[in-house]
DNA sequence: ACTACTTTGTGAATCAATTCACAAGCCTCG
DNA sequence: CGAGGCTTGTGAATTGATTCACAAAGTAGT
């Protein structure tokens, strides 16, 4: 099939986000033109994106937006639990272990990783810290699907080696570095630096 | 001037961050083909990148580490220092209050804001957090360039609105929702949960 | 100083994403 | 049930980003 583009796939996040403010809200229906007004993008962009996996909408009416919230989750893969594995128990792996997206959306922490001698053993948030050296074992046994990095930088993309040989193909990362992912391994990288150059960026005249 | 794309400036960080990590090992020289290894692209794109802003390098050698990391450090507003305002003193907020990678980057963190008595007074890391009410007159007096918005959702618009009109026109937003920036403000998301849907997306099978 | 080899900087060509524009379909109301 | 009014879905056109390809300019070795 066609190769959709990032762009794409993070619109159609942000208009899941919408429907569901909808939802609650208890409007039926939404047209393109008022997806598009919320996401700062346009109705034929909308009707593009929407496009590519279907056609979801009555003419004249727009879309129900029960029924398109249905459609982006199945869309998104988010009509299915996933196992996540954190590697990493420091500050930002305790803070993810407790941030309450990850249930809300299907995620299920299944347990945290370090190889510090002084956390291994205790829990974070109610989630196990269990020594980095059993990792390939648990990744075999309890097949996650998807792994967060939060390490340092530099044993950053040894580790996501690892991870990828033990056959997980979908890692967040937090480390602020380009990691190289090994095939079919998708990699996204939440790298607040680099925003913040952003902004340092537009902030700075360019003549 | 010419209009620089998002893409091109989130590369130019990346390039940074290699010319840095070679600065450390002591090399003098990079090629573009070098900087397009370790950033993922190519050696086209970097060279292509780095001449919308002038012309760095040395035919047949390549360019010398320090200098283009100076020059970049220029480019991306990094050669002087910016002062921050986090606004929420919640998990998030107080995890960026201690986070180092603020300082290292010449950011200075002015002071902490939050509507909750119990926090108003107290510190975060040494960081004052001061009442929102207070926010504006603050801003007058103490000029900030850009706010850290770490409060939920909901308020999340409500509150840019504020900054905005305050006079900061740059703001660093880890609310997970589409904001709209008003007139010449600009903002960037880290969105956690868009990045975990882009996962479960390429996980998915779309046929 | 000449030759062989590298690597930059950049127009031109290609590839990708967005916007335009409109026929087709559905709803409502008289 | 037919006319008028919306809104979708989608090829075509446009705009934007990336890649190609090569002249120009430098280095190194002899």
């Amino acid at each position: 099939m066609k190769r959709i583009a990032d762009s794409t796939v993070r619109r159609l996040s942000i208009y899941l986000r919408f429907l569901e403010e909808f939802e609650e809200r208890g409007l039926t229906t939404v047209s393109s033109d008022e997806l598009a007004r919320r996401g700062g993008t346009t109705s034929a962009q909308v009707r593009k994106d929407l496009s590519f996996f279907g056609s979801f909408g009555k003419r004249g009416l727009g879309y129900s937006v029960a029924e398109l919230g249905t459609s982006l989750r199945e869309i998104l893969g988010l009509g299915k639990e996933w196992r996540v594995m954190i590697i990493g128990a420091g500050k930002i792996g305790a803070a993810l272990a407790q941030y309450r997206g990850f249930r809300q959306r299907g995620f299920v922490i299944v347990a945290a990783y370090d190889i510090n001698p002084e956390k291994i053993g205790r829990t974070l948030e109610g989630i196990e810290i269990r020594d980095m050296q059993q990792f390939e074992a648990d990744v075999a046994r309890e097949h996650p699907e998807i792994a967060v990095l939060a390490i340092p930088t530099e044993d950053a993309q040894k580790v996501l080696d690892r991870i990828s040989r033990a056959g997980i193909r979908a890692v967040l990362n937090f480390a602020p570095v380009q990691l190289h992912a090994s095939g079919d391994t998708t990699v996204k990288t939440v790298n607040m630096a680099m925003e913040l150059e952003g902004l340092t960026f537009a902030l700075t005249n360019h003549d």
